[in-house]
DNA sequence: CTACGACCTCATGTTGACTTGATGTCAAGG
DNA sequence: CCTTGACATCAAGTCAACATGAGGTCGTAG
């Protein structure tokens, strides 16, 4: 067994994150290297949970400051926070039901050219 | 009647937009100018409509250039694209989703830290 | 001994979608 | 006639989230 740390390679290989990404997120403080080994960076093993936790809160429009925010506020505040999220999630969940829809619309439309069809704009057909 | 042209200022105030940008979409081409009077742009009223389906299409992750190739491809290969953003728009759905609902687990444990707390990788409580 | 691969730092480049600033033009109102 | 406000151009700045490149350090394999 390699002692339970993980190098910066093996982290970014399990989350499928480029070396540089990974130390960015470490420079900005979004996740901390445990230890040093000769100058090479040592994660905790839950750090790979973490960046994936970061991962799937990007993917959801969430920045990296706020996931900052919400992973290590002690205050308590990250529960306002994320409720807060929660309904901007929603709503952008609505929206895109919308687009969703009109796209679908547009799509099944005779109009030689998006432009040209009013469907984007108004639900009535071409 | 001021003539049914609308200058740049009025785009921007009816679509919600700064002047400025207004001016870059049409440097970039997404919009046009019908004419110029001393200098001055002028716009077909239906860019009012056009703008707002811009706004929305990148609400829903579109990149400008993307809205353009939609907007105005004539050769038909829009609908192949809008098919494969429809499909990228069901699954972005679907993350929200499963974001949504981990948020909500979070929200609703007792931890003190979210970083401390397993509901944002397992099911079980903390 | 040397080469290699993985790591390091620090500085700078990249992209998209704008914004900001400097400087200039133009028509209308007082 | 002069000022004002809305417009114009063009260059450069901004922000996030990295990527890239130069130059240096390690430990290990051959």
């Amino acid at each position: 067994m390699t002692d339970q740390l993980l190098s910066i390679g093996q982290i970014a290989d399990r989350v499928g994150l480029s070396v540089s990404a990974v130390r960015y997120y470490d420079a900005i403080g979004l996740i901390q290297t445990r230890t040093r080994v000769s100058g090479k960076r040592r994660f905790d093993p839950d750090t790979v949970g973490r960046v994936n936790f970061v991962r799937r809160a990007q993917e959801s429009g969430f920045s990296l400051e706020e996931i900052s925010l919400i992973l290590d506020d002690t205050a308590g505040g990250w529960r306002e926070l994320v409720g807060a999220k929660l309904t901007e999630l929603h709503e952008r969940r609505d929206r895109l039901d919308v687009m969703i829809s009109m796209l679908a619309d547009v799509q099944s439309c005779g109009c030689q050219v998006v432009a040209g069809c009013d469907r984007y704009e108004r639900p009535d057909p071409c």
